[in-house]
RNA sequence: GUGGCUGUGGUGCAGUGGUUAGCACGUCUGACUGUGGAUCAGAAGGUCGAGGGUUCAAAUCCCUCCAGCCACCCCA
């Protein structure tokens, strides 16, 4: 009979043991940061109502969103998009039982029906950390500040938070004179600057049909963004005549104080940075690693103070980011970020097994060793020769094999030999744990 | 959605028209009935991604489809 073929759905992977390990302790290092700087925990359905997501994100977004149909079902649902969505109907949905302002983060899986690619899959996790309720630029500084943070907690060195604003980008259009209907054109002509240069810009937005003179406006302004912080002066002068870049700027200007009384430094001002999603209404930001440059962007977030109101009759200042937990796990392999003690098992001691008569004596040790909190686990083949027993352990990476045979047995010890030097000692049962311990050291 | 590259035992590969498709690693057994990454001997494991075509003959050439990777679009 032919096995089933055991292909897995586009995008989407299983993760070995190890995989796992290492995924926990990132996202332990980052829970720990999100609590640290006081944000509290939330959990949603992976499927939302249908309606709920769509809209939210723009048209891109909604070609992506996975249906997810029961056969016999009349609603439409649909897999999670991100986890910003699902927050503004939270915030419209529980706001009697949540206190104002509200900082929560949520670490959890969502669905994009995208092609994928290197870090890149159509299932993938997210961090999402928000304040919900402060309109002041404060908010969005912590949010930074909280990235940089994680960023460095996990060892990464070499990397940059970029900062716009919406308001700003808005302005530049204007004072361009580039029509409200080919803003979408403008930004993402501008986004990507850094891979195709000014002459491509120019090029990208003359095929977009924008005017010439407007182009030549767009590209004197975007020539001072090589200046990052430095340009803001130039360009608050040059938009003089244009209340929302001067409301841009302000902001981003309040941003940086705070940015500096929070001691971040790791950030620059980049005229040309742009998010895709649609619901950004102030502050974006983005972080790019600068060392190894190829996965993208490894967080992304920003203001969005109209998205809960479309949930409840009146909207609420919110801001966050969403931590990339896929690439930056792909760039820990990289960097080799991993400290020691994120290990391939989970196993610390193999409690080996002689013969069938002594699996009793093997199996009461292990239990005595899980009671001192020590990870054991007991071999369950006694016909299996020692040498395989110790072969296996080290194998799946156990530190440590225990011996308890019928000497020892008689003798009231056990011996335990360290795998990673072949170090062994041999001591009483009752200073068994100690030993272990010891030997981990 | 568009384009490029790839598809051979569990994994990584060799084999570019000619007998029963090879190699390495891994797995299993034994030499070794109280101790690991070694050595030796042996074994299992493949409808060569799928379907069609060309040919006396196809893993090899052609067509279609599928899948994977990479890039674009967009994005974490």
């Amino acid at each position: 009979m032919a096995p089933i073929n055991t292909r897995l759905p586009k995008g989407m992977r299983d993760f070995l043991p190890h995989e796992v390990l290492k995924r926990e302790y990132v996202f332990g290092v980052i829970t720990d940061v999100f609590q640290t700087f006081g944000f509290e925990p939330i959990a949603t359905p992976t499927l939302e109502m249908l309606d709920t997501l769509l809209g939210k994100s723009g048209e891109e977004a909604d070609k992506l969103i996975f249906h997810a149909q029961h056969p016999g079902g009349k609603e439409a649902l649909a897999l999670r998009y991100d986890l910003t969505v699902p927050l503004a109907r939270y915030v419209a949905m529980h706001e009697n039982d949540l206190s104002m302002p509200f900082r929560r983060y949520h670490i959890a899986p969502v669905w994009r029906g995208d092609r994928p690619q290197k870090g890149r899959y159509r299932e993938f996790y997210q961090c999402d950390v928000d304040i919900v309720g402060v309109a002041s630029m404060a908010a969005d500084a912590e949010i930074v500040s909280l990235l940089v943070a994680a960023l460095r907690r996990l060892g990464f060195a070499d990397f940059t938070v970029h900062i716009n604003n919406r308001k700003l980008l808005n302005g530049i259009g204007i004072y361009a004179g580039v029509p409200e209907a080919q803003s979408g054109d403008l930004y993402r002509s501008i986004d990507k600057l850094d891979k195709i240069g000014l002459d491509g810009v120019k090029k990208e937005l003359a095929a977009s049909g924008i005017a010439d003179d407007a182009i030549g406006r767009m590209m004197d302004l975007l020539q001072y963004r090589e200046d990052g912080l430095a340009a803001l002066g130039s360009v608050r002068d040059q938009l003089r005549g244009v209340p929302i870049a001067q409301e841009g700027i302000t902001e981003i200007e309040q941003m940086v104080d705070y940015l500096d009384a929070l001691g971040v430094d790791q950030f620059t001002v980049d005229l040309a940075m742009v998010r895709g999603l649609g619901y950004y209404t102030g502050p974006v930001y983005e972080t790019m690693i600068t060392r190894p440059d190829n996965l993208g962007s490894v967080t992304g977030g920003g203001r969005y103070d109209r998205l809960i109101g479309l949930f409840r009759k009146e909207s609420m200042p919110t801001t966050g980011s969403s931590l990339g937990i896929e690439r930056i796990i792909d760039l820990m392999d990289l960097l080799d970020l991993y400290p020691a003690e994120v290990t391939r098992t989970v196993v610390q001691v193999l409690v080996s097994v002689f013969e069938a008569g002594t699996q009793g004596a093997s199996l009461a040790l292990a239990n005595e060793l899980r009671a001192a909190g020590i990870r054991t686990e007991a071999y369950m083949n006694p016909k299996r020769a020692i040498g395989k027993q110790v072969q296996y352990a080290d194998r799946k990476g156990a530190q440590i094999v225990a011996f308890l045979g019928p000497d020892e047995i008689q003798a009231g010890r056990v011996k335990f030999k360290r795998l990673r030097d072949g170090h062994e000692v041999e001591v009483s049962r009752a200073e068994a744990a100690q030993a272990v311990r010891a030997l981990l050291g």
